[in-house]
DNA sequence: GTATGCGCAACTGCATGCAATTTCGGCTGC
DNA sequence: GCAGCCGAAATTGCATGCAGTTGCGCATAC
């Protein structure tokens, strides 16, 4: 019974492996927590416990550790005594998440500025090549998984992995608001323009111009969201 | 299907009163979290929920969702199937933290600069020569609780409040390894005098320099933590 | 004396059951 | 017709119990 895989030289790269075998609560938070951002579960939904344990088939105590998970997290919101619902950020809330969220960026890119070594200057500057062409051929979805990609080469390249999860979290918190964006052609090569902006200031080397096209290029996507705010509370499919 | 048109208008600018009554999930975490940034619980000890349970007169399942909820929160770390210690961050990763909070605050002050009203950039000078009172008595206790309070003001005066509650989540955080700060009557001297120039630049509706400026005030006491880093793992008293 | 394998104690993960609270149905009264 | 009240169902909060795993101590072999 005690066969053990475990890692024989090259396991992989895995550059943290806390959990092993997770546990139930925290797949089932992982699996909540993607239904959330993917728009499975919409914002207002209510999450009865009992129901997310039998369409687990788990019982109910895994549940009540996953939704505790999730609340910390911000993704839900529970309310003592009267059940959680996936969280619904009032629309002056969701303003302050994206404000800060583009400043978070922005102190990224500036980091960028300094910390990236050529390599990943090269790595960033070939991934926003690689978009360019895409945002020609009209790719949009494509493009809208580069750009995840983009992203993440910016809170990497900062060097700071505790202001990367910061930036990471806020990201999916604000998922679920952000299901429109990229809509229209015109945006995307708009949006690869912006992106030229960032990678220039950061291959040159400039912390201020680099924040600077950050919030330029979050201030335009800024207009995408916010059109699933005002949804009347619903049960969960 | 069953609208329930809540919201009536205006629901209530009411900033925060969810948890009327707390769970006992919630209480305790509200304990352990002071426990830890307060130091009665050091980096690395063991959390065992059998113990943690008998302390505090409950059983194991409310302790279990305690700690799912601190762990979220980074204050803990749980490895599955082998408990729950106090969470000891690695020296590069302090050091990354800390970076992290002195952008965020530099992020604020900045907001501050241009979004603070005259009524709080009041506050804020006042607290200011208060704390000038304190570093020339040298009342260092008394100088580092009005310091919370300062830094507070920076948060809330960014009018963010997202950004606050990244903010002070950091802080919390780094709370159980910053007890040596303001050691040296001359450090409090110093730090007010680096305050003078934030609320100076901040006063003077220039972003740049306040967020320079908070930059140079937390480089400056940066010194003075980490140094129960190395410390063994240990049970809990 | 050091290394290896086995067995036990301790602890965690999860399921189940009960009590308390919230919510919704219908009813009474105005 | 509508507001207020009362009782039952539904749902959450918490305690308890059991199975599985981890870690440690001890005996044994080298």
């Amino acid at each position: 019974m005690d066969e053990r895989p475990d890692s024989p030289g090259a396991t992989g790269p895995a550059p943290d492996a806390p959990a092993r075998r997770p546990t139930r609560a925290e797949t089932l938070a992982e699996a909540i927590a993607s239904a959330i951002t993917e728009g499975r579960l919409a914002p207002g939904m209510a999450l009865e416990e009992e129901r997310l344990a039998a369409l687990h088939g788990v019982s109910r105590t895994p549940v009540r550790e996953a939704l505790r998970l999730l609340a910390a997290t911000g993704l839900i919101e529970q309310r003592p005594r009267r059940g959680a619902v996936v969280a619904r950020p009032e629309p002056a809330r969701l303003a302050e998440m994206f404000q800060a969220m583009a400043e978070l960026e922005a102190v990224c890119a500036g980091l960028c500025a300094s910390a990236m070594g050529r390599a990943e200057k090269a790595a960033l500057y070939a991934r926003h090549a690689a978009m360019g062409r895409l945002a020609r051929d009209g790719a949009v979805d494509a493009y809208r998984d580069a750009n995840v990609g983009f992203h993440e080469l910016l809170y990497a390249g900062a060097g700071n992995r505790y202001l990367a999860e910061l930036a990471e979290t806020t990201r999916r918190r604000l998922a679920p608001f952000r299901a429109a964006q990229l809509g229209g052609p015109d945006r995307l090569a708009a949006s690869h323009a912006e992106h030229g902006a960032i990678v220039t200031a950061i291959l040159a080397g400039d912390a201020t111009a680099a924040a600077a096209a950050v919030r330029a290029h979050l201030a335009a996507t800024e207009g995408a969201w916010g059109l699933m705010a005002g949804q009347p509370p619903a049960r969960m499919g």
